[in-house]
DNA sequence: GCAATTAATTGGATCGTTCCAAATTTGTCA
DNA sequence: TGACAAATTTGGAACGATCCAATTAATTGC
């Protein structure tokens, strides 16, 4: 009902000692006598005070509990769970976040680090939009700002990166296949020119290689990183000459998206073609068949980088670090290899 | 380099104007000489500036350019594309976002509704987290911040609420499916005791009576409304007496985890048992079957949620609406009925 | 050329908090 | 009890912007 908002002095005067005493209990001070500060927080909660952050803020040289967060593609549910787990750590460490999706534009990536920067976020949190440059995360940069780059990688900036081992990822999953007999391995889906992209990619090479196999280009089907793009790949893979009888896609997604066209074409994902996937998002676990994939826990990824971000921010001036997040390979079905509990107890 | 932050009195001093002439430059006002604008342009260019909106929402009696958003649970696709379509429409109108996830705790719901107060927020967009109570949004109601609640609804509070229509379509998808010759129809998935599942329920239930068809309340198997609640869910369906031969599913994620259900009972959606789903996430196009489902438009509701905040934010004061958002049913091929381009292309 | 307008500019005062140095109260001990 | 230390409390100056009333500069009309 009051129309103007209720301020520290209005407490003061209600409780008939100073502002300054006031702000001293808002910050839990031990210099305060207990008498005082219950007297204090009575008249707060009574007058309904509510703690005006931005105030605070411009007084303290100390940089604000605020943390940017921007992904590239919310929707993507590797993305989600990537920023969940962000959530999770900078929630229990008090800070909250902007969290922005660039949906993979770059240009609404550098409005949004500047409205970041303008509400005075004490560090960024970044999965690139592609194409972007080092430039961009430059005034970040200038002004001391931590940026933790995720994912991928920002070509030239000075920040630090966490990723997740493509190359030795895309590696084990080709030796698996080639253990179970295969010969013609192809890799589907996933964008062409992208770090991540090159890496599994080389990691599917070498592994051929390694095993005395050609790798042909023509193996290699980059589309969207999406479930229609994972169609589109096979599609596209069972017109060739020598068709492949196993594939390593970019992406779960696009796993997903492969299984789905191998049904289309009238064979059965696991049994007459081996699909193994690339992040280990969720539905992966309980899809059919379940999908074999390259365990990457997004959440746990994002989890990491919020820890590191925080370090960052607590050391004040560090050094850009780089970490690569091991990854393992989990074998379930769709890779014709293993059988779940599951299966085994319904067909029982 | 420099320590310290770069202020308009920096500015000032070094274009050789006032700190007022500065402020006016940065509110773009008519009022400034084109000359000076320009000079003090190019030194706050060169200076590095970064405008400080703490500083400014202080003084500013207007409200602040952040709204909050909470999301029950970002990784269900359908939360993350209602955000992306909010976070679209915000982005454009110049608003910047506090996003968080309540991973459906009422308890971190209030933490971060009390944080997001404490930072000013202009309005709040929320979707609320099971068991939200009135008075967990009553301060904000109190201080005049307005409130769109969607998806789910609070029961008792005076805000404004943006859910779709789950009654007509639940009985728009059964009669579908009564339509197609079926008689035994099941509700799978979803969590019993919430609103948006009684409704759903509801609109099952009503179809069936309308047709002269029992509706059982052992057809109706409340799970998690997740995937794998929905594999759960199908699986107790299949050992009825009676078994089933359709089911409307509670939302998408569900009816993914029944066709892995049948699948793995040896059974093939579609074709030996109709599906249909409720929300249409965008993987239910590219699925195999396609999923026939009760389109939402969660991106759609997403953005109309952010427009409504938009509209109380500006118009003052406004009384709570309520909209109803309606839905359409989508026949693709989990159903039975139709086919797609795609199918026949392939078996072409 | 001078008053009357209009256009541009400018010092404070202010927003709600924290910080600092100084003032006050309370407690201790000879 | 008085001196001294410790424990509390406090006024006022920041922080970085905006706003207002007031001032100064430029333009116009006659």
């Amino acid at each position: 009902m009051n129309k103007s908002r209720v301020t520290v002095v209005d407490i003061a005067r209600a409780a008939g000692v100073s502002k300054s005493t006031v702000s001293l209990v808002l910050q839990a001070s031990p210099l305060v006598n207990e008498a005082t500060r219950a007297k204090v927080n009575a008249v707060i909660r009574e007058l309904g005070y509510v703690y005006n952050r931005g105030a605070a803020n411009l007084r303290q040289s100390a940089s604000s509990r605020i943390i940017g967060i921007i992904v590239n593609d919310l929707t993507n549910s590797f993305f989600a769970e990537l920023a969940v787990g962000m959530d999770m750590v900078m929630q229990s460490a008090g800070y909250v976040q902007f969290l922005s999706n660039s949906a993979e534009s770059v240009d609404r990536q550098r409005e949004v680090i500047a409205s970041m920067r303008e509400h005075g976020i004490a560090g960024l949190i970044l999965s690139p939009a592609r194409g972007t440059e080092a430039g961009d995360l430059k005034p970040l940069a200038a002004s001391g700002i931590p940026v933790v780059a995720v994912v991928r990688n920002v070509v030239g900036a000075k920040v630090s990166t966490l990723f997740s081992d493509n190359y030795a990822g895309a590696k084990d999953a080709v030796r698996h296949l080639v253990s179970l007999g295969h010969t013609r391995i192809a890799f589907l889906g996933g964008i062409a020119n992208t770090t991540v992209f090159t890496e599994r990619v080389e990691g599917w090479r070498d592994a051929l290689s390694e095993a005395g196999l050609a790798a042909p280009d023509r193996l290699v089907i980059g589309t969207a990183a999406s479930r229609a793009g994972g169609v589109a790949a096979i599609e596209r893979a069972l017109l060739l000459p020598e068709a492949p009888t196993a594939a390593l896609c970019f992406n779960d997604a696009a796993a997903f998206g492969v299984c789905d066209g191998l049904r289309a074409a009238g064979k059965e994902p696991g049994r007459d073609f081996a699909v193994v996937g690339f992040d280990d998002v969720i539905e992966a676990e309980t899809a059919v068949p379940a999908l074999t994939t390259v365990s990457v826990d997004p959440q746990g990824m994002g989890r990491r980088a919020a820890q590191l971000l925080l370090k960052q921010i607590n050391a004040g001036r560090v050094e850009p670090e780089t970490i690569v997040s091991s990854v393992r390979l989990v074998v379930r079905q769709s890779c014709g290899a293993g059988q779940t509990d599951r299966t085994r107890r319904i067909s029982a």
